[in-house]
DNA sequence: TACATCTGTGCAATCGATTGCAGGATTTAG
DNA sequence: CTAAATCCTGCAATCGATTGCACAGATGTA
């Protein structure tokens, strides 16, 4: 790669010391510098296309300006959006992200957090469902700074940003009930991922308050295989035993979608259904998917915030942010059917 | 972050010189060093948890085992498959990949170009359709080891990966005729991007070939609002023109459909669309969508190993790797409605 | 006028590795 | 048995910045 100019080739085009031309051309030294001087240097600087080497920095600040950002798999439509969030938010104040995907395998994961700690990253946003306790709670207990997206941080006292899963079942919920459906199914996700938990214990609940009779049935992962198969099981069993379906996300909520057509339901005349995250295109599905809107983008925008802060400014105590969430009514949802 | 121990630690554990630990420890060194000494600095190094400073390594290799990738916007379903490629192929290989959305926006890319000069990337990968001659001329001129995927380089000589645009649309086009299919319309992308330009050259002379009547209109980006609103454009003027669309990809396709339905047309009914590539969820769409499967995945493989090869490997002549794309017949194309 | 204070700049150590060179110990060759 | 070659290991320079400290000259104070 090019052969791009140092800080001596500047000093020298400006006839200064070598930290004489570190301290004009760094905001926070430049005043101990004088006027003239930080001109001269500022000009030979552009002159040369000069560019600080922030490797050399990094070695001596210990500061890379890097954050790590560890997915499951960036594939998966939520997360675009997340790690868009967090660039747009850390880009302008000089900060960069190494994004990693682990596909919820925790050797993987271990493989990519040695990467990103050789490579001395400021922090990490850990927007991974089945990163475990003692996974966690040794990340804390080395120092390392982190904050949790999209999922509670279990096990360590990390700093999370989350939807409000809860209220977004709620709202799911009241939403069928409304339509006069009394027998709902939950598709729940992986148990390890705290979303999942929350989730499905916002449904029961959501259910007793509205005298509603709900089922739980679990995925494997929040795929729409996963979703697919546990609805399969659950159809060929009990076919017309339920008229709404709210699903752990969006992507189960598909499979829901291939379960119900491969059984000969129609939704949503046969059976609701909603979803949840109205990840991009839910619009566009067949059915457009009712579904519960998680703001992802700002999610990220809000980690970013939060692990800046605690990078560069005083620790902070541990908080929680909870990100409202909103209903969308679509196709995928109508009068219950009487069954 | 926490205070992890260095080289010197590891070399004092092991009673040795700093920099036999260090040749010890590289895979390309230890060789030099005797095996009981190997096997003691290794010990050393695992009780004491040493991992390398690949920041310090960098500064003195110049080196830093990482990837620039450049991409529009992350969010746009085609380039996490790209990206994850890249990544798979990179990440056991010891390469970390630093990702930047630039929005199509030249000042925006300017900026992040420079953020990835300043981290030391030891080379790019660009996705960006936008980059114009200059912007790739100039990196070239740079020295800069880059590859583009994608797309082709347009001003420099620098590899590229892409998909076979022009059989895509000549499979599209034919499966049109077959289903007898007269008049057709394409919608291109922007004008700045060398897959436009070849899939719209390929329109045209795949609609001669096969004696049909094919149009072409604009769209000014990539996107479901400029497919839509072109689209519409040109229904308010053209109803019954035409009974075919080849959109210049699934997100135009997606505009089209948005568009038909507003004009009371129904898909595929009255009008056929063929998309192009396979994006995901693709298959879920109302109607699901036929389309032109292009490898994105494999795509990111190809431009990782070509890259790799650059950097590590001798300087290769620029190849031009087109891969193979496929028709992928869904719910969206039907016999020809007589207009 | 003398002394303290302040300003602006240079000197040199430092961050944590890699690597060319030198040299002692050991082996091989003649 | 001596000279040459080989094998290990240590020394020290180096990558490109940042930063504590020293110091010269200017300014302020008494």
């Amino acid at each position: 790669m090019g052969n791009r100019p140092t800080l001596i080739d500047v000093a020298k085009a400006a006839g200064v010391h070598l930290s004489t031309a570190s301290r004009a051309l760094n905001e926070s030294t430049s005043a101990q510098i004088s006027p003239e001087t930080v001109k001269k240097v500022s000009k030979a600087a552009r002159d040369l296309g000069y560019t600080i080497n922030t490797v050399a920095r990094g070695l001596r600040t210990k500061r890379t300006q890097t954050i790590g950002v560890i997915v499951p798999d960036l594939t998966n439509p939520i997360f675009p959006p997340i790690v868009r969030g967090i660039d747009s938010f850390l880009g302008p104040r000089g900060y960069s992200v190494l994004v990693v995907n682990t596909d919820n395998d925790p050797e993987s994961e271990r493989n990519h957090f040695e990467s990103l700690m050789r490579r001395q990253v400021d922090g990490l946003i850990i927007a991974t469902g089945h990163t475990d306790k003692i996974i966690l709670a040794n990340y804390h207990n080395q120092g390392i700074t982190a904050v949790m997206v999209n999922r509670e941080a279990a096990g360590a006292p990390y700093p999370a940003v989350v939807g409000d899963d809860a209220s977004g079942i709620n709202l799911g919920v009241a939403h069928l009930a409304a339509l006069g459906h009394k027998k709902l199914l939950h598709l729940t996700g992986p148990a390890e991922s705290s979303t999942s938990r929350t989730r499905a214990q916002a449904f029961s609940a959501a259910c007793k308050n509205h005298g509603l009779q709900g089922k739980i049935i679990k995925c494997s992962a929040y795929s729409i295989d996963a979703g697919q198969s546990a609805m399969d099981k659950f159809l060929d069993q009990n076919l017309h035993t339920i008229t709404g379906v709210v699903a752990g996300n969006d992507l189960l909520a598909l499979g829901v979608y291939h379960s119900l057509r491969a059984h000969g339901l129609k939704c949503p005349q046969d059976v609701s259904v909603v979803g949840f995250n109205n990840m991009p295109f839910a619009n566009d599905f067949q059915p457009p998917l009712t579904t519960i809107d998680a703001p992802h983008y700002e999610m990220g925008v809000q980690a970013a915030r939060i692990i800046l802060n605690e990078i560069e400014g005083e620790a902070s105590s541990p908080v929680k942010i909870m990100l409202p969430v909103t209903l969308i009514v679509r196709g995928s949802t109508a009068v219950a059917k009487k069954i």
